[in-house]
RNA sequence: GCGACUAUGGUAUAAAGGUUAUUACUCCGGUUUGUGGUACCGGCAAUUCGGGUUCAAUUCCCGGUAGUCGCCCCA
């Protein structure tokens, strides 16, 4: 018989207990930090029309880096690849009744049919955080304040990473100076996202805008202290948030942005990666016939947060769910084990009986393999005492407690 | 889609064109019939797949596959 093979499916990840424990702990520490700023949890089905991407995102996204199959009834469907088209699409829905300002937050998985690499893969969850309704710049300022909030709340300095701040807005008046029209804005605006990867980046801005190119530049490299900016910069210090800087290579690939736009990197050397970003799309609603809602965004990657938690040492040692192992000693002692972990289970108590009647030492070593804080032993001598020795296996204390008691003994420990 | 590098038990590794492929961890059993990670003994378990060169390939060569990293792209 041919053997099945036990590697996952390309560029996604099984979790094991271990790898659950990390990613419940990052996204329970995310959704408490949005909900700290009013932020409301939402969900909503992994597979979309193919057609809601197809509007809004470049024809290579959806041919090339989308999971996109016919189902049975022959309708193209796609496994999402990122939250933004299918929370517009909710607001979209039911806009005259959900009353804005409206701020939601998500950790949905999504799916990206592409090469594997660092910090990329094709299933990953990110953290989605929007706020439609309020068009000016204190949307601008909460957004950014949450997301540093949620960067700090895992135990990060500000000189872990650092936001830069960009406003396609300071663009559009640049253009209007330099004489740009409409028509070459947009593959201006390409070469700006690349600039810093280019070598020949003047060049290319010359064969594309010809002689105005000079002009264009000398605008471009005054832009870092446009008012819009400073602005920005000025509200977020008072809030305590320092590690933000002006960078007007930040343009993000998408059309739809139309304000403010920002992305967070890691400031270590190994791991210099952006691992947040977003930005302000006040016209994307609009696509679903409703009247115009200002909106702004972010999203956070599980991938790139753990890799930045990894480099910076902030994720938590592993704590199993269970307080105690019961270890059995004998056949005949298994029956009062199991009345002794339901009365216990009634108590809020999470109990694990082993049934393996191994010896004593291997049950131990057993319950410490699998971070188990307190362990006991059942068998001739708790049938007869009606006592429990537990054993806190982090200091090897011991104590010997009657069973209706082992509930209030286990609360007297720090977990 | 393009490129570079890598591929040895479950995990992590060593070595070599030629008898039984190293070591550690894990796992199973024992020294030890009711309490710990140490110690000792024993056991299970591997050269990614296909082709080529060669008397002989796991080792060299080519290809497939997979992984890692980078490019492209980035919601």
């Amino acid at each position: 018989m041919k053997k099945l093979s036990t590697d996952s499916y390309r560029g996604v990840r099984d979790f094991y207990p271990k790898d659950t424990y990390l990613h419940d702990y990052m996204v329970n520490t995310l959704s408490r930090v949005c909900e700290s700023f009013g932020y409301e949890p939402y969900s909503a089905s992994l597979l979309e029309p193919a057609e809601l991407y197809r509007t809004k995102t470049s024809d290579e996204i959806v041919n090339e880096q989308t999971y996109t199959f016919k189902d049975r009834g022959g309708r193209d469907v796609t496994l999402r690849p990122e939250m933004t088209p299918t929370v517009a699409r909710m607001v979209a829905a039911k806009y005259r009744e959900l009353g804005f300002p409206l701020r939601w937050y998500s950790m949905p998985n999504c799916f990206r049919y592409e090469r594997a690499q660092r910090g990329r893969l094709r299933e990953f969850w990110q953290l989605n955080a929007d706020l439609f309704g309020i068009a000016g710049a204190d949307a601008d300022v909460e957004i950014i304040t949450l997301a540093h909030h949620l960067i700090t709340a895992f135990g990060a300095t500000e000189a872990d990473f650092q936001i830069h701040i960009n406003d396609r807005r300071v663009f559009e008046h640049i253009f209007d100076e330099a004489g740009i029209d409409a028509g070459t804005r947009k593959s201006v605006m390409s070469l700006l996202d690349r600039r810093a990867k280019m070598d020949n980046f003047e060049d290319a801005l010359r064969s594309s805008v010809g002689e105005k190119s000079e002009h264009l530049l000398s605008l471009l490299a005054s832009a870092a202290s446009n008012p819009l900016l400073e602005s920005l910069h000025a509200r977020l210090k008072n809030l305590g948030v320092t590690n933000v800087v002006v960078d007007t290579s930040i343009i993000r690939g998408f059309d739809y942005y139309t304000g403010m736009v920002f992305e967070i990197f890691d400031t270590s050397d190994e791991n210099n990666r952006s691992i947040a970003g977003g930005g302000r799309y006040d016209a994307l609603l609009e696509l679903f016939g409703v009247t115009p809602i200002p909106t702004i965004g972010f999203a956070l990657g599980d991938v790139t947060l753990q890799d930045f938690l990894t480099t910076h040492e902030l994720l938590p040692e592993y704590v199993s769910p269970t307080d105690i192992m019961l270890c059995v000693l004998d056949e005949q002692s298994a029956s009062i084990a199991d009345t002794i972990a339901q009365n216990l289970r009634s108590q809020d108590i999470n109990v694990a009986v082993n049934y393996s009647y191994k010896k004593v030492g291997d049950q131990i070593k057993l319950a410490i393999k699998k971070h188990i804080p307190f362990s006991a032993c059942i068998g001739q001598q708790e049938a007869e005492s009606g006592t429990l020795v537990v054993k806190h296996l982090a200091t090897g204390e011991e104590k010997t407690v009657p069973m209706d008691e082992v509930a209030d003994h286990l609360c007297t420990y720090e977990v």
